[in-house]
DNA sequence: GTAGCCTTGAGG
DNA sequence: CCTCAAGGCTAC
């Protein structure tokens, strides 16, 4: 096995391919594309391609073109809000503890490349240098070890109780049936809102970054099936990713349970009145992602590292992503259901995307295409059921997340999943060395479809359109409250 | 306008 | 203190 490329690719810049200087407005790149970058956005900078919008970025042709560099900037993640407005000088931005993320975990490739490289049979342990107290035992596939010599150890609320916990998660007369625990699983499953670059750039900047102008990858010799990939001989899935499998809930029992909540509504909407008269798809929509949303709550009550939080910090992480976790579900549905014109619904519905674009509003229409679009790229890409597990870990455990009391606790999960994920990857698609980068650039195009989402819902309740007061309100509430 | 080098200053 | 990612300066 050949690494080394992989390792020497790290230091050029992902713009133009020169040498990296350090970390500027996000990611490694030279000083060239630093202080190009810089000009462009301090002083509004508009360029026009005189070819066709995809001219070559290299260290030789940059200054060539400067619109296609400057798409290019965007393109791999420079950040424009890492320009500042004011123009002050030193310290230190929000970026900081980003970048000390992503040097661990670059750390942390090099050490499993590394050691892969060496001896490919041994399972090395993801250790995330600053907090090891937390670390996931592979050998111990049961509950992780809270344990730390601070007191800052996941426990009962001092302040909050369950009750108010289960009371503002669930709106009166909404309880859902109580959780039996994790089931087994028959169907298991890097931050810029895009709503921090409107009202900074409310000009062309903000559409820049359109989702058809990334790279695209398709994984067409992939040979193994997207639901179970199986890992070459002498290689194990690592612990934990079989953990977070394990807390997945069963996809049938969640389908039952929603469509019988959804024909129950339909059948009293229904008998209502004179002129029976259905539930407009929207508002069965509602519904349905209201219910869907219920279901995600319950998982993640029950997800390991989850239920060792403090009542505040769950709810916090909740109502920060609870949007991305429903795009998500959907998401993988889609990516599972493997059909580019219809749409498959939790209630197990197949929806004419066609017919659906015909009946939304130029916003729902433009999500729908959005998803389907990030559906398929993830189609290509293969992505199984063990990676999405992966995946709502890394959503949940946001470690960008503000004012937790154990964010520590946080961060670490979120390294901890993201190393088993990385391990992950390398073991079971070692032919496909950028795989887990490939999937984490998946995770921002998830939150920009969910800000999006949480857009329009808000749009359509205040517009009085929202059937009831359910719980997808009250997280919209609790969001935009604390934002 | 570009890009290499310099200065700055919050956070560790 | 030191670090290092921001902005600034300037010859090309």
């Amino acid at each position: 096995m050949e690494y080394s490329y992989d390792v020497d690719l790290e230091e050029l810049c992902p713009v133009c391919g020169d040498k990296v200087s350090g970390y500027h407005y996000g990611l490694l790149t030279c000083e060239s594309c630093k202080g190009f970058f810089k000009r462009t956005v301090q002083n509004n900078k508009r360029y026009t391609c005189a070819e066709s919008q995809d001219c070559k970025i290299d260290k030789t042709q940059r200054k060539r073109c400067p619109f296609c560099r400057f798409q290019k900037c965007l393109n791999v993640g420079m950040r424009l809000e890492a320009v500042r407005a004011d123009r002050m000088r030193g310290g230190r931005n929000k970026f900081g503890p980003m970048y000390k993320r992503d040097r661990a975990l670059k750390q942390q490739k090099k050490a499993l490349i590394r050691a892969s490289g060496l001896k490919m049979e041994a399972t090395p342990p993801i250790v995330s240098p600053a907090h090891t107290d937390y670390s996931f035992s592979s050998s111990l596939p049961n509950l992780p070890p809270v344990s730390t010599p601070k007191s800052t150890l996941p426990n009962m609320p001092s302040s909050a109780t369950p009750a108010d916990y289960e009371r503002s998660l669930y709106p009166a007369g909404c309880m859902p049936t109580p959780s039996h625990g994790p089931l087994p699983s028959q169907y298991p499953y890097p931050s810029l809102s895009s709503r921090t670059i409107k009202s900074e750039f409310p000009d062309h900047y903000a559409s820049a970054s359109s989702p058809d102008s990334t790279v695209g990858y398709a994984y067409v010799e992939q040979t193994q099936t997207v639901s179970s990939p199986a890992p070459p001989v002498g290689l194990a899935v690592p612990a934990l990713v079989l953990e977070l499998v394990r807390c997945e809930q069963d996809e049938l029992q969640v389908r039952s349970k929603i469509s019988t909540h959804v024909a129950h509504l339909q059948q009293e909407q229904g008998s209502l009145g004179t002129k029976p008269q259905l539930l407009s798809t929207f508002g069965l929509m509602c519904h349905i992602a209201d219910q869907t949303l219920f279901s995600i709550v319950e998982w993640a009550r029950s997800c390991i590292f989850f239920k060792e939080l403090k009542v505040g910090d769950q709810m916090k992480l909740l109502h920060h992503c609870w949007s991305e976790l429903l795009v998500l579900d959907y998401i993988s549905r889609q990516v599972h259901h493997g059909k580019q014109d219809t749409i498959l619904l939790i209630t197990g519905q197949e929806v004419e995307l066609a017919s659906l674009l015909s009946q939304a509003g130029v916003t729902l229409g433009e999500l729908a295409r959005g998803a389907q679009e990030l559906a398929q790229r993830l189609r290509e890409l293969q992505l199984d059921h063990r990676e999405i597990a992966c995946f709502k870990y890394l959503i949940l455990f946001n470690p960008d997340v503000k004012l937790l009391e154990n964010q520590v606790y946080v961060e670490s999960v979120y390294e901890q999943v993201s190393g088993a994920l990385l391990e992950y990857t390398l073991c079971v698609y070692p032919q496909h060395m950028d795989r887990f980068s490939q999937l984490l650039l998946r995770l921002p195009e998830v939150r920009a479809l969910s800000v999006q989402a949480e857009d329009y819902l808000c749009f359509k309740h205040l517009s009085g359109e929202v059937p009831c007061n359910n719980l997808l309100i009250e997280m919209l509430h609790a969001k935009r409250a604390c934002v």
